[in-house]
DNA sequence: ATTTGTTTGTCTATTGGATAGACAAAGTTT
DNA sequence: AAACTTTGTCTATCCAATAGACAAACAAAT
C-alpha cells in the first residue's frame, strides 16, 4: 500500500470522526485543537461528514467571549447493526445502534442444539432483527454473530464442543441469506471486544477478558485490537495445564484449568459433593445464598483456581485490565475473595501495581453486543467511497 | 496525529526503503511494481536515498528486450549499531552494520556480578566497540543493551535476580555516558526480536521466543511488534503455574515452570540425583554424551516439562512460530525429543497446524544481535528530517 | 447604542507531493 | 539499419492541506 493525497485525505476525516464519536458533543474549534489540522481542513472533511450523515449539527456552545461555536454530534441512528449470541441453551439477538444502545432485543431458550433445527431458528431471529430497524439514512450495516467454539479466520467454524457442531461453514451458510456484511467471532472475542469497546471506550489498548461459563475462554485484545493467533484459536487458556495429571478435562488431558475452574467444574465437584442430580449454577447459587457451608466451599474452590489460572495469565501478558465475564459472574460475591486472595498470593506484587480487574458490568449483554460492535467498527472505519 | 503531504512522502519513502532493505538488489521498476507508485515518484524518492547514502546504485540488470536497469543495494554500512549482551558470567558486545552483520565483536568473562564493578566493565566494552566501528556516513547510530531482567519501559531496571541488581535506573546511567540514542531491553525480549529480524526477516507478524537459561522467559512479537504489556514485564511466563504444591521455586512459589523447566532446575535435580557438586550444563551434556541413563532421562523429563509449558502457550496464542533459545538449546539433541513428544501429546491437534518449533540458530549471538537489532530499526523507521 | 476585542467560520491564493504522459536513452530483435 | 521494448527524466497538471485575509457572531466596556 502507497500513499497519496485520497490516502491521506480519508486518514483525516477518519481521525475527525473518531473524534466526534469518542465525545458527545465538539465543536470544530475543539477538533482543530485535537487533531492540530487547519480550520479550512476541518470545515471541509466536516462538511463531507454532514452530507454522509454520520455527523449531525446539534445547536451552538456557550461563548467564550466571541461567536459561539456551532456543535456536532456524532449521528448515532444513521445506521443500525444486528447482533447474535448464539448459546448453548439460548439464542439471544439485539439491534444497536452505532452508539451501541440496543434498540431492539430477543432473548429465547434453546431447546435443541441439532444444527439444522437451530439454524432455522437463527434464520427467523435475524428476519425479527431486520424487521425491527428503525428507518434510516444506512438501515441495517451488518451482523456480528458470536459462536461458543474455534473459528477459522474465514467463519468457519472447526469446534464448537457445547454444540456439538464441528467443520461448519457457516461463512458460506449466512452469505446465502444475506447480503449486508457480517463477521463471526468466537464468543469469548466477542466479550473482549465489548469489554475493549462498550465498557472502557477504546482507552486500554490491551486487556484479557476471561469468559467462564461452561467452558473457559480468554478474548485477547492487544494494541486495540482481538489477536486472533495465527488460525484464529487465540485463548484457548482453558485448556492451560495447572495441574500436571491432574483433573481430567472434557478434552482428554489431564489438569487443564477448565477442568477446576469453569461452570462445568462447579457442577461436576458440586454433584459428587451432594449425591444431587441436574443440578444448575442457579441452583448452586441459591444454596449459597442460604448459607449452604460446603457449596460456599465449593464457590472458594472455583474461585482460588479462576484466580491461580488468572496469575498465569497476569505473568505472561503484564496486562493493565482484566475483566471476568460470562455465567460465573452471577457467583460474583461467593468466588471474589478467593479470586482475589489467589492473584495476591501468586503474583509477584509489581504486577498488581498496573493492574485493575473487573466483572463484567455488561453482564449478559458482553457477547451479543460484542459481536454487533465489531460491525460497528468495520462500519466507522471505511463508510467512505 | 494528521497527515499531510510531508507525512504521506515519508510514508512512501519508507515503503521503498523497506522494500529495497528486505531484498538483496532491486531495479527501479520493481519498486513500482510493488508499491504501486509512479515512475516518477519512485525516482525522485529514491534520488534522495542515494543522497542520504541509505541506498546505494550497483550495477545494471540484464536485459529482458530493452534499456537495462540500474540496480539499488540497501548501503548496509552506511551505520554501524552496537549491542551488548549482560550476562550473568559473561559480557558479550558486538558491532553490527545495518544488515545486523557481525563487524566486530567481543566476548569476555565476569567474575564479579558487583553492580558498580560491572558497570566499569561495560563503560569499557562500549568504549572498545566505538573504537571498532568503521568510518561511514553515519557512524554510530545507537547501542542496544539487554539485561536478564524486568526492564520498566523507561529503562529502569525493576529487578534482575541473577544479577541482584533492583531499581536501577540504567537510562540515567546510560545517558550520562552516551550522547546517541540506546535502548535497553530484557534479555527473552531482545532473542525473540533477533529471531523475529534476522532469522526470520520480518516474515512471521507473531512469533514466541522460549529463552531458557538458568531462568526462563518468553519474547513476544504480536504484529511485527515487541509486545511489552502494561510496564514491561510481559513474559514473565516462568512464572506459570503448572503444578499447584509443586516444586519451590526461586521466586519463594511453588509450581512454576521455571522450577521445572530451566537450567536451575536441571542442575538442582542433577545435583540431588548425582550427589555432586558445581555441576554445570556443561558437565551434564559431557555426562549425556557418554550415555549416563541418569542424566539421559534427566534431559528427557527437564525437555518434558518444557514441552508442557509450551503448549500453555500454544493454547494461549495460537502462534505460528516458536523459537526456543539461551544456553539450554546447547542440550538440544537430549532434550528435543521429549520437548516434541509433550507438545504433540498435550496440544490439541489443529494447534498445530500452523506452528512450527525452532531452535535458535543464532546461538549465543541471539540476544545480543535482538539487543542491536531494536536500535537498526528505530534508525532504519525514521532518518528522515 | 457604539466601540473594541475575540472567536468562529468561509474564501482565496499558494504550496508541495503524486501523477499522466511526452520524450529521450539504452537496450534487443528482425 | 529499422522496429520494438524497457528504463528513466522532464513538464504540466491535479489535488488536498495550508496560510492568511475577511466576514459573521458574539461579549464586554465605554
Amino acid at each position: 500500500m502507497s500513499w497519496n493525497q485520497q490516502v491521506g485525505k480519508k486518514f483525516n476525516k477518519q481521525q475527525i470522526m473518531n473524534y466526534i464519536f469518542s465525545k458527545d458533543v465538539v465543536s470544530r474549534s475543539e477538533i482543530i485543537e485535537e487533531t492540530g489540522l487547519k480550520k479550512a481542513t476541518v470545515a471541509n472533511l466536516v462538511t463531507e461528514l454532514l452530507e454522509e450523515q454520520l455527523v449531525l449539527e446539534d445547536g451552538k456552545d456557550q461563548s467564550t467571549g466571541g461567536r459561539r461555536s456551532q456543535l456536532l454530534r456524532f449521528h448515532q441512528n444513521a445506521g443500525f447493526a444486528l447482533g447474535i449470541d448464539i448459546g448453548v441453551n439460548y439464542l439471544h439477538g439485539v439491534v444497536v445502534n452505532l452508539k451501541g444502545e440496543i434498540i431492539f432485543e430477543q432473548l429465547q431458550p434453546i431447546y435443541t442444539i441439532q444444527r439444522e433445527n437451530y439454524l432455522q431458528n437463527v434464520l427467523a431471529l435475524i428476519d425479527t432483527l431486520q424487521k425491527n430497524v428503525p428507518i434510516s439514512p444506512y438501515a441495517v450495516i451488518g451482523l456480528g454473530v458470536a459462536v461458543p467454539g474455534s473459528i477459522y479466520q474465514d467463519g468457519t467454524i472447526m469446534n464448537a464442543p457445547n454444540l456439538h457442531w464441528e467443520n461448519f461453514d457457516f461463512h458460506h451458510f449466512l452469505q446465502q441469506h444475506i447480503d449486508y456484511p457480517f463477521y463471526i467471532s468466537n464468543e469469548a472475542n466477542a466479550g473482549a471486544y465489548a469489554g475493549y469497546v462498550v465498557e472502557h471506550h477504546k482507552e486500554i489498548p490491551n486487556l484479557l477478558y476471561v469468559s467462564i461459563g461452561v467452558g473457559l475462554g480468554v478474548g485477547i485484545v492487544i494494541d486495540h485490537t482481538i489477536y486472533l493467533g495465527a488460525q484464529g484459536f487465540s485463548g484457548e487458556s482453558g485448556h492451560m495445564i495447572i495441574q500436571m495429571n491432574g483433573r481430567l478435562c472434557k478434552c482428554g488431558r489431564k489438569g487443564c484449568w477448565e477442568a477446576y475452574a469453569s461452570e462445568y467444574a462447579l457442577i461436576r465437584e458440586a454433584t459428587y459433593l451432594l449425591k444431587e442430580h441436574d443440578l444448575s449454577l442457579e441452583r448452586l447459587i441459591n444454596l449459597a445464598e442460604n448459607g449452604h457451608a460446603d457449596v460456599l466451599q465449593l464457590f472458594a474452590d472455583i474461585g482460588y483456581h479462576i484466580g491461580l489460572g488468572m496469575t498465569n495469565l497476569i505473568h505472561t501478558f503484564n496486562p493493565e485490565k482484566i475483566i471476568i465475564g460470562n455465567r460465573m459472574t452471577l457467583a460474583q460475591k461467593f468466588i471474589a475473595p478467593s479470586i482475589e486472595e489467589a492473584i495476591r498470593s501468586n503474583t509477584m506484587p509489581f504486577h498488581l501495581d498496573a493492574l485493575s480487574i473487573d466483572y463484567s458490568s455488561l453482564k449478559e449483554h458482553s457477547i451479543v453486543l460484542g459481536a454487533a460492535a465489531f460491525i460497528i467498527d468495520r462500519f466507522i472505519q471505511l463508510p467512505f467511497e
